[in-house]
RNA sequence: GCGGAUGUGGCGGAAUGGCAGACGCACUGGAUUCAAAAUCCAGCGGGGGUGACCUCGUGAGGGUUCAAGUCCCUCCAUCCGCACCA
C-alpha cells in the first residue's frame, strides 16, 4: 500500500497560517455565551541576545499544553507574554555592544519573539507588554508614587548591600551567600542614601496567606523563612552606675535567670558609650574592626571574638551583676542589636563563654538532674526549671510561653514579636531602569511627580555607563536633573536613582488583561473579568524574589482598591530546568546550550513539543539528550500511518475497541489532571501501539476512536491533532470539540487477568471471571500453580482484582 | 548545623501496598536493500539451567504486612535552599 509520509513542515505551516486566520481561543462559545476565563501565565522572559535554548521552551510548552487542554474543557484561556525588559542583563549586553539599551532590546524582543512563535503556543499577542514601554512604566512609577504618599516608599541612608562589579546597590533578597545573585561577585557595603519600601509593614499577610495558596510545599516554606517570624520577649537590663538600660530581645525567657552575660553587636548605640576607661582602647579597637570586616567574613569567620566593655548590667530576675560584652555575632539590624546571654542552653553563647571563661548555669534540668560539666548547651525546651527562683520546678516548654507576659507584667519587659524581613533597597545607581518619580525640594522636602506628569520619561544620556560612585548615569544629565518643585515653584533636583528591575514584573501580570488602558493601571470591568491569575508556570528561582515582591505589590494595590484580591497567583508550579549533556546548567561560557530552532526544522514544533515533556517529570530537571527525540517522532510517524490505513480500509467499531477508547481517554485524563505529563505520552505510546496490533488484524482502526485520539493529542501535538481530525472529515477545528467523557460502563471486564503467588512471589497468572468469588478464584489458583504447592497451606488470599496469594509452610 | 528533594537496567524513566523495569533511547541478532538510511520482526537487570523454570535484585541495614520500590525506624550519597536571626 503507498503510503503519504508525514510531512512536519507542510502541515505546521498550513495549521499556523489557519489559527491566524481563524484564532481558536475565543471568548464566547458557538452559542454566543461567555465561557469562563482561565488565566495561564509564564515567567515572562527577559529579552536577552542569546535567544531561547531548549530549557525556556520547556515551561513554555508545560503552560500551553496545560491551557489548551483548559480549552478543551471549554475555558477561555488567557495566556500572555511579555518582556521584561529593564535592568541589567539588557544594559550589560548594550555597553558591551556599544548600542543604546533601548535599541538591543527592541531588536532581541523581535528575535526572540520569532522563536517564542516556534512553540505554536496560544499567546495572545494583543495583550503583549514590556516594562521599558512609557505606557507600561507609567504605572510603574504611578505605584511608587502611590506608595510614597501612603509612607510605604521612605529614604534612608545606611550601609546596604553593593555589587563592585554591577555597581550598584542590591536588595538583601539578591544577595545570595554574600554574592550578587546576578554576577556571583563578593558583595560589599557601602553607606548610600537609598529609596526604600517597607515590605516588612505586609510581612505578617505574607506570612499568612501563604496558607491559602495552591503553591509548592518548598517555596512556601523559603518565603516563610524568609519572612523569619518569632515570638519571645524584649527586656530591659539595667546598667550599673549608669541611667542607661539595655534592651534585649529573646524568643527564650523562660532561660532568663540562666543569662550570666550580655552581648551588644559592635554598631550598638551603647557600645561605645558603655566602655571603660580601662577597656577603651580595645573596645574601640574592636568596633573599628568589626566595621571593616565585609558581609561574608562575618558569616565565615563563626570562630568567637569579643571584648568586654568594662560595665554590668543587672539580671532583672538574679539580681546579679553581669559583664557586657560587644562580639560581633550579634547582629545589629535583628531584634533590639542586643542580646542576653545564657550559654547553658545556646551554642553561640556556649561557646563564647567557654572561650572567655564566663559563668555558665544550668537553669532547665533535661532529667530532672542538672548536668554536671556541661560539654554543650541543652537547647530544648524540655526539663524542669532549676535556679530559677520562684520558677524552680516549672515545666520549661509551658514557662516559655508564658514568661514574656510574666516579664511584661513585672514592668521589665514586653511579649513581641520578630520577623527577619527587612525592607526592600528598592533604588539602583543605573540607567537602564524606570526614573523614581521623586522631585527633592529644599523648601518642601520629597514631592512626588504629579500623577498628570506620568510617565516620568527616561532622558537619553551620552554615557549610560555606571559610574560605580554611588550616583546613577542620570546625575550628570543637568538640565534633567534641575526642575523646579511641583508644589512651590522653587528650584529642585530630580532623584537620579532608577528603580530595580523587580518592579515591573511585580504587577506586569495585572496590566496584560488591559495593557493599552491610558486612564487605568487596570479597568475594574477588566480586572473582574481576568485576574487573578490561575496558574503560574515558572522556575524555581523566584522564590523570595520576584514571587515575594508581586505579593507585597498586589496587597498593596488591594489596600488602595485598585484590585479586589490579595494573592496574585493561585496556584504555582516550578518546572525543573533543563540541563547541557554534561549535567550542568545550561550556559554560553560552558558551550551546551542546545538551541531548539534545528530540532524544529528537522522534527517540527510537535515533535519537539512532546520530547520538551518527555524527558522526565515536569517538575524535575532533566538532562538533554537530542537522540531521544527520534522516539516521539517515531509515534507520530505510526500515529500517521495508522491513520492513512484506516482512512483507506475503514472499519466499524466494536466493542474491545469501544472498551480500549474509553481506557485511554480515563488514563489520558487522569494523568493530565496529575500534571504527570512525561507519562501522558508514554500513555499515547502504549495505546498507540496497541492500535496499530489491532490495525494489522482488522486492516484499520474505526473513525470514533481516531477522533478520540485526536482530540486528547490536541494540547501536546496541535497541528498534528487538526490535521488527523480534519483527515476524518471535520470542517471546524478540532480545539471546539470538547474534551472527551470516559464513560466507566466500558473500563469494566468479565474476565481478568490475576498474578498468583506463593508466600508472595508470583509464580503464574491466570484469568478468571472479575466477580469471581474466593472459593472459585483460589481454585483456579492452585490449579495454575500445580505442583509447585508443596507445603502445608497456612493462609489463603484473595484480593479481587489484584491477587491471589497462597501462604504456605 | 537546620530544612527540603532525589537515589530503580547501559541511559531517561514507569509502577492507587498486589506480576518491578511500562514507554522511549542506546545496543544485539534477523528480514528488506547492490549497499546504506529508513522501516519491520525478535532480544535486551545479574547468576544458574538444554528446557519448562529456579534464584538474586529498586542506595545500605532493620521493622510492619499474606504481600514493600511504595509504609515505619536508623544510616549513607548527591543536589537545592537557609545559615551566628538570639
Amino acid at each position: 500500500m503507498s503510503k503519504r509520509i508525514y510531512n512536519h513542515k507542510a502541515i505546521e505551516k498550513k495549521w499556523a497560517e489557519r489559527w491566524a486566520e481563524n484564532p481558536i481561543n475565543t471568548p464566547v462559545d458557538e452559542d454566543g455565551n461567555k465561557k469562563e476565563k482561565y488565566y495561564c501565565l509564564d515567567m515572562f522572559p527577559y529579552p536577552s541576545a542569546n535567544g531561547l535554548h531548549v530549557g525556556h521552551w520547556r515551561g513554555y510548552v508545560i503552560s500551553d499544553v496545560w491551557s489548551r487542554y483548559k480549552l478543551q474543557q471549554g475555558k477561555y484561556i488567557v495566556h500572555p507574554m511579555g518582556w521584561d525588559a529593564f535592568g541589567l542583563p539588557a544594559e550589560n549586553y548594550a555597553i558591551k555592544m556599544g548600542v543604546h539599551p533601548a535599541i538591543s532590546t527592541a531588536e532581541n524582543v523581535e528575535k526572540i519573539k520569532l522563536q517564542i512563535d516556534q512553540i505554536a503556543a496560544l499567546y495572545d499577542w494583543d495583550m503583549e507588554v514590556n516594562t521599558t514601554d512609557p505606557g507600561f512604566y507609567k504605572w510603574t512609577q504611578w505605584i511608587f508614587v502611590q506608595m510614597f504618599k501612603k509612607g510605604l516608599a521612605y529614604e534612608k541612608e545606611f550601609p546596604i548591600n553593593w555589587c563592585p562589579s554591577c555597581k550598584t546597590g542590591l536588595a538583601n533578597e539578591e544577595v545570595v551567600n554574600g554574592s550578587c545573585e546576578r554576577c556571583n561577585s563578593t558583595v560589599t557595603k557601602k553607606n548610600l542614601r537609598q529609596w526604600m519600601l517597607k515590605i516588612t509593614a505586609y510581612g505578617e499577610r505574607l506570612l499568612k496567606d501563604l496558607d491559602q495558596l495552591d503553591w509548592p510545599e518548598k517555596v512556601r516554606k523559603m518565603q516563610s523563612d524568609w519572612i523569619g517570624k518569632s515570638y519571645g520577649a524584649e527586656v530591659d537590663f539595667a546598667v550599673k552606675e549608669s541611667e542607661e538600660k539595655i534592651r534585649v530581645y529573646t524568643t527564650r525567657p523562660d532561660t532568663l535567670y540562666g543569662a550570666t552575660f550580655m552581648v551588644l553587636a559592635p554598631e550598638h548605640d551603647l557600645a561605645k558609650k558603655l566602655l571603660t576607661d580601662a577597656q577603651r582602647e580595645a573596645g574601640e579597637a574592636y568596633i573599628h574592626a568589626a566595621s571593616m570586616k565585609s558581609n561574608v567574613d562575618r558569616m565565615q569567620d563563626k570562630e568567637k571574638t569579643g571584648v568586654f566593655t568594662g560595665s554590668y548590667a543587672r539580671n532583672p530576675l538574679s539580681k546579679e551583676w553581669i559583664p557586657v560584652w560587644i562580639s560581633d555575632y550579634v547582629l545589629i539590624d535583628y531584634g533590639t542589636g542586643a542580646i542576653m546571654c545564657v550559654p547553658a542552653h545556646d551554642d553561640r553563647d556556649f561557646e563564647f563563654a567557654k572561650k572567655f571563661g564566663i559563668h555558665i548555669r544550668q537553669v532547665i534540668a533535661k532529667d530532672g538532674v542538672a548536668i554536671e560539666d556541661m560539654t554543650e548547651a541543652y537547647t530544648e525546651a524540655v526539663g524542669s526549671m532549676i535556679n530559677s527562683g520562684d520558677w524552680n520546678g516549672m515545666e520549661s516548654a509551658v514557662l516559655k510561653k508564658e514568661a514574656a507576659h510574666m516579664v511584661a507584667q513585672a514592668g521589665f519587659g514586653e511579649a513581641t514579636v520578630n520577623y527577619k524581613l527587612r525592607d526592600w533597597v528598592f533604588s539602583r545607581q543605573r540607567y537602564w531602569g524606570e526614573p523614581i518619580p521623586i522631585i527633592h525640594c529644599p523648601i518642601c522636602g520629597n514631592v512626588p511627580v504629579p500623577e498628570e506628569a506620568l510617565p516620568l520619561r527616561l532622558p537619553n544620556v551620552a554615557s549610560y555607563e555606571p559610574t560605580g560612585t554611588g550616583e546613577s548615569p542620570l546625575a550628570g544629565i543637568e538640565d534633567w536633573v534641575n526642575c523646579s518643585c511641583p508644589v512651590c515653584g522653587e528650584k529642585a533636583k530630580r532623584e537620579t536613582n532608577t528603580m530595580p528591575q523587580w518592579a515591573g514584573s511585580s504587577w506586569y501580570f495585572l496590566r496584560y488583561v488591559d495593557s493599552k488602558n491610558e486612564k487605568e493601571l487596570v479597568s475594574k470591568e477588566k480586572m473582574a473579568e481576568f485576574l487573578p491569575v490561575d496558574m503560574y508556570i515558572g522556575g524555581v528561582e523566584h522564590a523570595v524574589l520576584h514571587l515575594l515582591y508581586s505579593r507585597f505589590y498586589t496587597k498593596f494595590l488591594y489596600d488602595i482598591g485598585v484590585v479586589d484580591f490579595e494573592e496574585p497567583f493561585m496556584k504555582l508550579f516550578n518546572q525543573g530546568m533543563i540541563l547541557g549533556e554534561d549535567g550542568q546548567k545550561m550556559s554560553k561560557s560552558l558551550g551546551n546550550v542546545v538551541s531548539p530552532d534545528a530540532l524544529v526544522d528537522d522534527y517540527g514544533c510537535d515533535s519537539l513539543r512532546m520530547y520538551e515533556l518527555f524527558v522526565g517529570p515536569p517538575e524535575l530537571d532533566a538532562e538533554w539528550d537530542d537522540r531521544g527525540i527520534d522516539g516521539v517522532n517515531r509515534f507520530l510517524r505510526k500515529l500517521y500511518n495508522l491513520l492513512q490505513d484506516s482512512l483507506d480500509n475503514p472499519v466499524d467499531e466494536t466493542k474491545d475497541m469501544l472498551k480500549l477508547r474509553h481506557r485511554m481517554i480515563n488514563d489520558i485524563t487522569h494523568r493530565l489532571d496529575n500534571f504527570s505529563l512525561n507519562t501522558v505520552i508514554s500513555g499515547f505510546m502504549e495505546y498507540n501501539n496497541k492500535l496499530i496490533d489491532v490495525a494489522k488484524q482488522m486492516g484499520g482502526i474505526d473513525k470514533g476512536t481516531l477522533e478520540t485520539f485526536a482530540v486528547l493529542l490536541s494540547p501536546l501535538a496541535p497541528h498534528f491533532a487538526e490535521e488527523m481530525w480534519a483527515s476524518l472529515g471535520h470542517r471546524d477545528t478540532v480545539f471546539k470539540a470538547g474534551w472527551p467523557v470516559c464513560d466507566t460502563k466500558f473500563l469494566k471486564d468479565d474476565e481478568i487477568e490475576i498474578a498468583v503467588q506463593i508466600n508472595g512471589k508470583t509464580k503464574a497468572v491466570v484469568t478468571i471471571s472479575a466477580d469471581a468469588d474466593k472459593e472459585t478464584a483460589i481454585a483456579a489458583g492452585k490449579e495454575a500453580i500445580g505442583d509447585r504447592l508443596t507445603g502445608t497451606i497456612v493462609k489463603e488470599i484473595y484480593v479481587p482484582g489484584r491477587i491471589i496469594n497462597i501462604v504456605q509452610k
